[in-house]
DNA sequence: AATAAAAATTGACGATGTGTCAGTTTTTTA
DNA sequence: TAAAAAACTGACACATCGTCAATTTTTATT
């Protein structure tokens, strides 16, 4: 009974949350196949036992950081949508949300690659899953809300049969699609790409353009409004790094 | 010297394709997890050693179906290309390659994005690996060949400082994106995404639409090309499932 | 404060898969 | 037909996973 100041619970949450941040910063650092139960508990100073007391298996730890990573993407996601400005401008910060994600926590965009693997995915607990979905969902629903919107305001006509959703989908993915070649293809540069998201965001603005949403934006203007973007909806998130 | 008709130098070639076959078979019915060296070699009805004849581990198999996957890819990039029409009806055969790829060879799109894991791209030979970077970069040449032939017949201007390259990685990632987030999210329609393909044949269109690709075509027509691309291009790969 | 009950910790252990290699069999060569 | 080369084999050493009975620590009770 050293110290009762802190009650057992209070350790191993905080326990806890160490080893998820240990997960992640290996999973960074020295890849997956360095992520091995042992190591996490020689990193903890515990036993082996200790961390399968935590999570079942190795998989539910991935999924746990996973869940983390949807979070922080939701709260980016969220204060985009919330943003000040028409559709189109709330569309823009939700890009500029994108880009910091990526930047500012690569190992969640990392390891929410990771866990679409069935090898892992199926092995996670159902709760777990489904929260990740649920919460996957929701960001999903944050943006085709602001195609919602704009088709409402009238700025934005879709084509025939075409839900919000799949053009949400065109723009997810061609975020998801750039950036998950950028960090499995270190050689982009190679064939010609420079600056990665640079690309993500002409391609994001011209998909956009080509569904015909209003306002039209010349290219510079839309340089500027995604500089100031930056600034104003999402102060807290300095420092990026590739710049 | 039961039969000489086959020499033992052919006995080996034709097992290592077996093998690859079945591994790719596995890979696509059964996940990752199943395909062990050991199931390999029962399968093929050899010893593990034997097995390891062929590959020196478990990873290299997977680069050896991810170069049969690329060839096959770039074969149906290759023909897309060289199709006839104006560059815009060839970037659009190509759009058509891709849907021909994913729904015909669902493995080999399963491996391509498997063997992007460092854990398992790390452990490759230096030459598959070679070989695969190179056989990528000219199916991304193909593709920005063609946005370069639209730039010199003047039917596109691309943004300042935006390369062809650039441009190409844009349709290349909100397809490749749209596909996997399909194959690893089950769910998709439950967000209201009821067809993947229509989407990413929109997605592409619109993107090429917002970078003012001439001549610009009516929804109508470009429904209407695609069908008519699917024949006289490919009439080879028939029987897309999902119609 | 002492004791009992509950909870947490531990590391040895069984299971499974990887990759190696010395000995054996088959094939090729001379 | 015999010697040399090549291919095959499965037992083995190793690594990691995940379990669990025994032990220690913490909490609850009197």
């Amino acid at each position: 009974m050293e110290q009762t100041k802190t009650s057992k619970k209070r350790q191993i949450e905080i326990r806890e949350a160490r080893l998820l941040e240990k997960a992640g910063e290996i999973l960074l650092k020295e890849g997956l196949s360095e992520l091995t139960m042992e190591r996490l508990a020689e990193e903890l100073d515990t036993a082996k036992g200790t961390v399968y007391n935590h999570f079942p298996n190795r998989e539910e730890v991935l999924l746990a950081i996973a869940v983390k990573a949807i979070n922080k993407r939701l709260a980016l996601f969220d204060a985009a949508s919330m943003s000040q400005g028409n559709p189109k401008e709330r569309m823009l910060a939700v890009n500029v949300a994108c880009e910091i994600y990526v930047v500012h926590y690569p190992q969640y965009f990392m390891v929410e690659n990771i866990v679409r693997h069935s090898a892992i995915w199926d092995r996670g607990s159902e709760d777990r899953r489904n929260l990740l979905r649920s919460e996957e969902g929701r960001c999903m629903t944050l943006v085709s809300g602001i195609v919602r919107a704009a088709i409402a305001s009238g700025d934005l006509k879709l084509p025939e049969g075409i839900s919000p959703e799949e053009m949400a989908l065109s723009l997810w993915s061609l975020t998801y699609g750039s950036y998950l070649i950028n960090i499995t293809s270190p050689s982009l540069k190679d064939i010609g790409i420079n600056d990665v998201h640079r690309a993500v965001r002409i391609g994001c603005c011209k998909t956009v353009d080509g569904f015909g949403w209003k306002p039209l934006w010349s290219d510079a203007e839309h340089a500027q409004k995604f500089i100031q973007t930056r600034e104003t909806v999402f102060p807290d998130e300095k420092g990026l790094t590739h710049e």
